[in-house]
DNA sequence: GAACGCAGTTCTGTATACAGACCTGAATGT
DNA sequence: ACATTCAGGTCTGTATACAGAACTGCGTTC
């Protein structure tokens, strides 16, 4: 009965919706995706309900599982409540934060966070948000890091997008929220972070608005792909 | 094919773990709960693993679902988001709640949720949360708003008990914010907020620690049901 | 020509069956 | 007396079957 055929699945399935190789508003036919995978519909269902929680897909009775799409508002609102729970986080993680994990988060940076050029955008992008996350992780409180996984879960794709236009802003700006915590000075690191953040959700916002829908129709592997120019 | 059973059981299963009718670290037996439930095993173990992901309940791989613990670290992480995600809000219904919506929360608060006397603990309990919920809607972002219930549905319990301690102060409190919300003084507000749930986390996490076991073992029912005395 | 209705098909929703993992307890050996 | 092992039962994990809902396309009627 080898166990935990639901966890795999699962796992699969999470990648191809927030990497949107579904398509937004298609609606995912339970045979031919229960045969791609080589399961049968139970497990499969199993899964999809549990994406439907974390709103990575949608469900209708009746209807069946859909594929969510993400529209300017939605956008706006996660990268606004990102915001506030980073913020937050980062002030917790100077008032608590402990010199071991701010090394090390330095260290990360410092080895492979600031070099762009010859990576891929996923490359990058992971970088990205693993910065984030660590600063999260220093806040020392497991749920609000919970929250902001799932956070990043739904927007990374949009963060991929973005970060295909403006990757090498973002170096600085991640030095000097460093430099504000080890000097553990909360005022200046909530200031960049919130700046840094919310820069970004406009352009973003405003991205979205014009190019987005033709990037996800190509399919867009191409784009996690795509190697970022030297400066 | 009487559609939407998942829905239906779904919605009564969160309700039974939310108010810990199952005990904590007891496991589900499936067959039990789907003849409880007049359902078969399939869409019992859909619905339950959505609460997996809203983490209503656990899931161990071969052994199969269990109702979740709450211990004091978690509850203590939970308060402290909760506060970062309501101070925020109140922040972003100062500049931006509209007139009728801030009035519509006075007429409520006035109108019932003042008077506690005579009213069972999840009545009250129910009534502050509206109230803070309230809020947060004028903040106009749903995504706050939804991740704001998931801590609600996973709290909930423990804001019965602490209910059944101290009603009167609540009062007070929501009168000292709603009026900061209608000076639109942002500060203020978020202050009062700020206070208002870290005095109540503290003194939860304490009472956790004392006789929160006892508490859920004696079966919840009684404790919602009683009725808040005079002052 | 357009709108409505009907039949066929496809797909969802749920029950059920079965295989294998896990747990319990008794019996046996040290 | 205690540990260990094995057998029996229980429960989970998944496949599959079937019933009914929704959709599609064609034909008919106004």
């Amino acid at each position: 009965m080898s166990e935990g055929r639901v966890e795999e699945i699962y796992a699969r399935l999470k990648d191809m919706t927030v990497t949107f190789r579904v398509r937004p508003g298609e609606r995912i036919n339970e045979v031919a995706l229960s045969r791609a995978l080589q399961v049968s519909r139970t497990p499969l269902r199993e899964a999809l309900n549990r994406l439907v929680s974390e709103q990575l897909i949608e469900f209708r009775p009746g209807a069946g599982f859909f594929c969510r799409a993400l529209d300017a508002t939605t956008i706006f609102e996660l990268y606004e409540l990102r915001a506030i729970l980073e913020v937050a986080a980062v002030r917790l993680a100077c008032a608590r934060g402990d010199e071991a994990g701010i090394a090390a988060l330095r260290d990360r940076l410092y080895d492979g966070g600031l070099k762009t050029a010859n990576r891929t955008i996923a490359e990058v992008t992971e970088g990205d948000e693993a910065f984030h996350l660590g600063i999260a992780r220093l806040a020392g409180n497991d749920e609000l890091v919970g929250q902001l996984e799932q956070i990043n879960d739904r927007i990374r794709f949009i963060r991929w997008v973005d970060m295909t236009a403006r990757v090498h802003t973002t170096k600085g700006e991640h030095v000097e929220i460093l430099e504000a915590l080890e000097a553990r000075d909360a005022e200046t690191a909530a200031a960049v972070m919130q700046g840094h953040i919310e820069k970004r959700m406009d352009q973003v916002v405003e991205a979205v608005k014009e190019g987005y829908s033709n990037i996800y129709v190509d399919g867009p592997e191409e784009l996690f792909g795509r190697v970022v120019e030297e400066v």
